[in-house]
RNA sequence: GGGCGGGUAGCUCAGUCGGUAGAGCAGCGGCCUUACAUGCCGCGGGUCGCAGGUUCAAGCCCUGUCCCGCCCA
């Protein structure tokens, strides 16, 4: 295609759809075990393989490709690795809905058959993910591409519960434990959420054996009731501390439960003072119970349904259910003494939002503390660091206060527990291979634990396992440790303090170095994203409408370091426009480059605003690299969009005009073909990690000659110093600029139509710049749309003219004729005070001698030099101003 | 109860070492100037939550306080 026919928009359907296939195709996604590069190591979090990615994943893997592309183009070998995870309770829990809807159940299948189904099922979700990545662009080595159940990772797991609990770090115990009716398992701590809710305290009056009296207890769950073992009171209470040792009569049961002291249960000042105890149901109960000898009944099912344990009438009931009868039957029997509003913390499960029932099971737990105290340590000694560095408190305060972690799952999808426990003996095997016989009595009388792993188990491993430990191979020697670990704050415990756990604990070392750590995407007012709520912006939807490069750009430009993103299509719209931008610049380029000469020598000279523009390049391209080292995305993104915006496009396209269509001659413009085609090239190459698919499609247009990449994302990432920094051009190029500036404003401000010829007069204070100014005439002309330009060393102002600073010179443009010169009256009395204002606050600083004395002598000096130009500027503007009401006077 | 973050233009947010408070969007006015109307030119808009303190100087540091949000118990 010629460059004459590239259309006028940009169009990212297109292009984004044949770019991805190249590169993938070219290799280019691989790294290299053996290659002689440093590393650059990033594995991906890997996306739950149920579901489809959302905008935190968008964000997540934007960011991550930024990082890699910037890598790869500055000579790493750079490792982005691709995976997806098991999420075994999701991912059950959805192929469980999916056959609901067939009326079938997982026991209805049997084990292996449902494995099969959720087998399938997650080759059509995984596809789905991998096909979503390439849609964002994210250059990820697919021939690395690893499963959390993988054979490779599968052996990790085993291998790593093995060790643990030969090391006595992985152990069974019989505990209450957070369990989830919704999803028929136990789940870990960090998995239940809590909520405050509006409930109740109902007062019960249970009697006391042998007096004529009654203990009224208040409780928020009158349904445990049937299970209570004890009633709690403190023993310094007055009302209540003679009757500790006697006994009361549960209602509805009939059974003897003894009144117990216990000050650390009790709150006096609470309720009614008196407690109920289950030490089935309630964690701190079950604590009173240890300490107490108290016997346990349970008295709810798995389904947290009333059971057995409970008298007749209420079996089978619902806890809920259950709740309203046994409180009408208290109320019928005249026990219920009263009922108070109460908010209560109610803890839910993660995943199925079923209300958390504490039950008390046998389950697998690993040691924490040991495993902890090493990578809290790793941290403090900045092994690792966390960015923002904030975040290292957060994790700190939940590794000092670690909890052992209960990682069995009443499950079928996941990682099976490598123990076989015994039929004949209490002996449990516990090994890599399965076993023939027990390790204990060797008996063959033996079944493997049902129970599956917590999915975090096998993440926490994911930063080694993936590169094939325990074997040592080539890519764990080469990638491990990894350098970035880049995901949400909310998973720092659940995964990055686990992962640094596993990591040192196995390994020796950290995982990665940086911790860097991204905000929620939430919606344009803040809230967050849900299917519910109706307000979800789909990551494939604005792909497809306004371009994955427009998408990747919005969102590097969120990737700040607060803790909330507000993403509203809005915000796309501006990248989009951005975009557009980018390809018509390259368009106009690529029509005045038609004749341009690849491979001849670069021309021996370069004008000044060629100078300037490669002066700004390099300033430009020293702020994007210095942000992309501080992993400051944002901050990378904004400097590379300013330069390409505002000073490629902006001003050197627009002055380079003239001179491109031929107006100087053969060689100016064959300079200014050179700088715009080598300024361009950079630029592209600056913005590629942000906008891969269109940097690609245009680059690819630009006569760049042999020696060129066969890429742009092969290609040279811009280095500071690459181009020459050059004062003089600035200093030259910014008057140029102030001046045209000056006289837009003019017109501007005055309101003068665009149509209306202008003559412009611009007074320097030395030669060389009138000289200069001189020289750019043409150049003036048609910036600022003025008809005859006048330069000179200060001397005589025109009389009736508007007049504006610029810089040192002013300008003058001749306005009277044509309008009301009152309107330049207003306009030069606002400067003047606003001149006139920090005049005075200049003034102040400066008559203050602690300032003069104290400040540094920079500084003051700045203050001075300050004080000068203000005094300068409105003593010009008031000359202007006096010149303007002689005139009108005359008139 | 403990911890963390935020409060800056109408909105969304930057603000480095304490030294003249910025950008985008929205708004207003003017332009179809042969790369782009997804554009160009220009303009207005601020008690930096509040009160103290340190300092020659505070959006920034310290203390207190109010509001919003999150995490942990």
């Amino acid at each position: 295609m010629s460059s004459e026919e590239l259309p006028k928009a940009y169009d990212h359907r297109e292009v984004e759809t044949r770019w991805y296939a190249h590169w993938k195709a070219q290799g280019y996604f691989h790294a290299d075990a053996e290659s002689k590069r440093p590393p650059y190591v990033i594995v991906i979090p890997p996306p739950n393989v149920t579901g489809s990615l959302h905008m935190g994943h968008a964000l997540t893997v934007t960011i991550q490709d930024v990082l890699i592309r910037h890598k790869r183009m500055s000579g790493f070998e750079a490792l982005w690795l691709p995976g997806t995870d098991h999420a075994g309770i999701a991912t059950q829990m959805v192929v469980e809905r999916e056959l609901a809807r067939e009326k079938v159940t997982r026991f209805d299948l049997g084990r292996e058959k449902f494995l099969e189904k959720v087998w399938e099922w997650k080759d059509v979700y995984h596809a789905r993910i991998a096909a979503q990545l390439e849609a964002m662009g994210c250059s990820l080595d697919w021939e690395r591409e690893r499963f959390t159940m993988d054979e490779g990772l599968s052996a990790a797991v085993r291998e790593v519960f093995v060790r643990l609990y030969e090391e006595g770090l992985i152990y069974r115990a019989d505990r209450l434990v957070n369990w989830s009716p919704g999803c028929q398992t136990v789940i870990s701590d960090l998995e239940v959420l809590f909520e405050e809710k509006d409930g109740s305290l109902w007062e019960i009056a249970y009697p006391v054996v042998g007096q004529d009296l009654s203990l009224v207890v208040a409780t928020t769950r009158p349904e445990t009731m049937l299970g209570d073992t004890a009633v709690a009171v403190h023993p310094d209470d007055e009302r209540y501390r003679h009757l500790i040792g006697c006994e009361v009569r549960l209602p509805l049961t009939g059974r003897l439960i003894p009144v117990i002291g216990d000050a650390e249960l009790v709150d006096m000042a609470f309720g009614t003072g008196a407690v109920k105890v289950t030490p089935a149901h309630d964690f701190n109960d079950f604590e009173v119970g240890k300490r107490h000898n108290l016997p346990t009944i349970a008295v709810l099912d798995a389904f947290a349904r009333v059971n057995e344990n409970a008298p007749e009438a209420y079996r089978g009931l619902d806890r809920f259910e259950a709740r309203k009868r046994i409180v009408a039957d208290l109320d019928a029997l005249g026990l219920l003494v009263g009922v108070k509003p109460h908010k209560l913390n109610l803890g839910h499960c993660q995943r199925s939002g079923s209300v958390v029932e504490p039950m008390l099971s046998k389950q697998w737990y690993v040691k924490m503390e040991p495993l902890a105290r090493p990578a809290a340590e790793a941290v403090r000694a900045g092994k690792t660091q966390f960015v923002p560095e904030s975040w290292e408190k957060t994790y700190f305060q939940w590794m000092d206060n670690i909890r052992d972690w209960c990682i069995s799952r009443q499950l079928w999808w996941g990682h099976q527990i490598p123990a076989w426990h015994c039929g004949d003996c209490a002996f449990v095997t516990v090994t890599r291979t399965e076993p023939s016989s027990c390790g204990g009595c060797g008996g063959a009388k033996i079944h493997r634990d049902p129970d599956v792993l917590d999915t975090w188990f096998s993440s926490a491993l994911w930063p080694f396992s993936t590169l094939g430990w325990p074997e040592r191979t080539p890519d764990l020697q080469k990638f491990y440790p990894t350098t970035v670990m880049e995901t949400g704050f909310d998973i720092i415990f659940f995964w990055v303090a686990r992962m640094m756990m596993m990591g040192l604990h196995f390994t020796g070392e950290v995982p990665f170095k940086t911790v860097l750590l991204h905000a929620m995407v939430r919606d344009e007012h803040g809230h967050k994203m849900s299917k519910t709520k109706g307000n979800v912006i789909d990551p494939l939807d604005v792909s497809r409408d306004l371009g994955a490069d427009s998408l990747r750009l919005t969102l590097a430009g969120f990737a700040g370091q607060g803790r909330d993103i507000k993403l509203s299509l809005k915000a796309v719209e501006g990248s989009r426009n951005f975009i557009n931008k980018v390809w018509n610049a390259s368009r106009f380029a690529l029509m005045n480059l038609g004749d341009f000469d690849a491979e001849a020598p670069p021309p021996t000279t370069l004008g000044l605003v060629d100078r300037w523009l490669l002066s700004r390049l390099d300033a430009a391209t020293a702020k994007v690299q210095n942000a992309l080292d501080a992993l400051s995305i944002n901050e990378a993104s904004t400097a590379a969009v300013h330069f390409f915006w505002y000073e490629l496009c902006d001003w050197y396209v627009e002055l380079s005009k003239p001179l491109l269509y031929g107006d100087a001659g053969a060689e100016p413009r064959r300079a200014t073909q050179w700088t715009l085609l080598h300024c361009l090239d950079a630029a592209l190459r600056l913005l590629h990690p942000f906008i891969p698919f269109a940097t690609e499609e245009i680059w690819q247009k630009l006569p760049l000659g042999q020696g060129r990449a066969a890429s742009l994302m092969i290609a040279e990432y811009p280095r500071p110093g690459d181009f020459l920094r050059d004062p003089d051009a600035e200093r030259d190029v910014t008057l140029l600029i102030d001046v045209i500036t000056a006289i837009r404003n003019v017109r501007g401000e005055l309101k003068i139509p665009g149509g209306k010829a202008l003559t412009a007069y611009v007074l320097t204070t030395d030669e060389a710049s009138a000289a200069y100014l001189r020289a750019e005439t043409p150049r003036v002309l048609k910036l600022s749309r003025v008809e005859t330009l006048f330069v000179q060393v200060g001397g005589e102002r025109p009389k009736g003219s508007a007049m504006q600073l610029a810089g040192s010179a002013e300008v003058h443009v001749p306005v009277a004729d044509f309008i009301d010169i009152g309107a330049e009256l207003t306009r030069l009395d606002r400067e003047m005070s606003k001149a006139q204002a920090q005049l005075d606050g200049v003034k102040k600083k400066l008559d203050n001698p602690q300032f003069v004395e104290r400040a540094s002598e920079e500084i003051v000096e700045k203050e001075r030099d300050r004080l000068a130009d203000l005094e300068d500027e409105l003593a010009r503007l008031g000359a202007s101003r006096l010149r303007i009401g002689e005139w009108v006077a005359a008139r």
